[in-house]
DNA sequence: TTGCACTTGGGAATTCATTTGCATATAGTA
DNA sequence: TACTATATGCAAATGAATTCCCAAGTGCAA
């Protein structure tokens, strides 16, 4: 199943072949996925993500974008992230493996990464509670919907 | 879409008086349904709700459940919280009006209220960005499941 | 108590995101 | 370069949540 991985090189763009064995052939359609995700550097819900890429791949599908997502969160390349009431998006693992939050545009729909946590959360559990996961989601508008 | 509520035909003169006037007649199951989410003071998914509502009213439908929870969303008699990756769950206009967050336990799959704020989340937004609101969830194990 | 407009129950229908089947295209290697 | 297992594109199939349809039931004003 998980097959062990190899460091990183740059970004993946163009990687070495075999940091990617487990997740089988190099295709165009995948290449250009990853870039995408690379370079939009927030997280992205599949719609986003196959709007972006009919750019650059006109006749690419949803299916390969869907097949892709899921090959890719398998092989630990990219992270979901779900906001309430919304669909889940995809950023990569390695951004997302540092503890961040994140922030919902109403105005574009888009989210963006957030530095930071506020902390003190644990002060909020009832006694007897365990926490093992917090997400928070800010909303409102991003700087070129406020504008 | 479903059409807007027309006003009552029929009767001319009706008290005003009540808040739930919008609501339209006060029926067994809207009773009960509006007395259990009162009473669990939790938010309870449409799932949840009919589970418990079917102990004191066997025939009642999910149908049902889903009107009555569409009108008294509409009359403001309660009020939808989304958990990221879940179904919203709904609970009194009358709690969700006081600031608060929430707990979703990973074992029994509840979500409970939780007390307080942290504060200091505006310092999370890039330059530029406005905030509206906020959503903090926590997720671990509830007391019971704890044990 | 009566009458009827509003509700309900229950199943069918819809919605929407996601998955799958299959014929064709193609990455990677022999 | 040729070959073959995989991946893709498209359309149809799923699956889950929610809404709709309509015959039958019922709250409530008179």
């Amino acid at each position: 199943m998980s097959a062990p991985r190899k460091p990183r090189a740059t970004t993946a763009a163009r990687p070495p072949a075999s940091a990617q064995e487990a997740l089988g052939r190099t295709t165009r359609q995948r290449s250009a996925l990853l870039a995408i995700i690379a370079r939009e550097a927030r997280p992205l819900s599949p719609y986003e993500l196959h709007e972006l890429a009919v750019r650059e791949l006109p006749s690419i599908s949803q299916s390969t974008v869907y097949r892709n997502l899921r090959a890719l969160e398998a092989a630990r390349e990219i992270h979901a992230v779900s906001i309430p009431g919304q669909q889940p998006r995809y950023e990569l693992a390695e951004i997302a493996s540092h503890h961040h939050h994140h922030f919902h545009c109403r105005g574009c729909d888009r989210v963006y990464d957030l530095e930071g946590c506020p902390g003190g959360l644990r002060g909020l559990l009832p006694r007897g509670f365990t926490l093992e996961e917090h997400t928070i989601v800010l909303s409102g508008k991003c700087r070129t919907c406020a504008a």
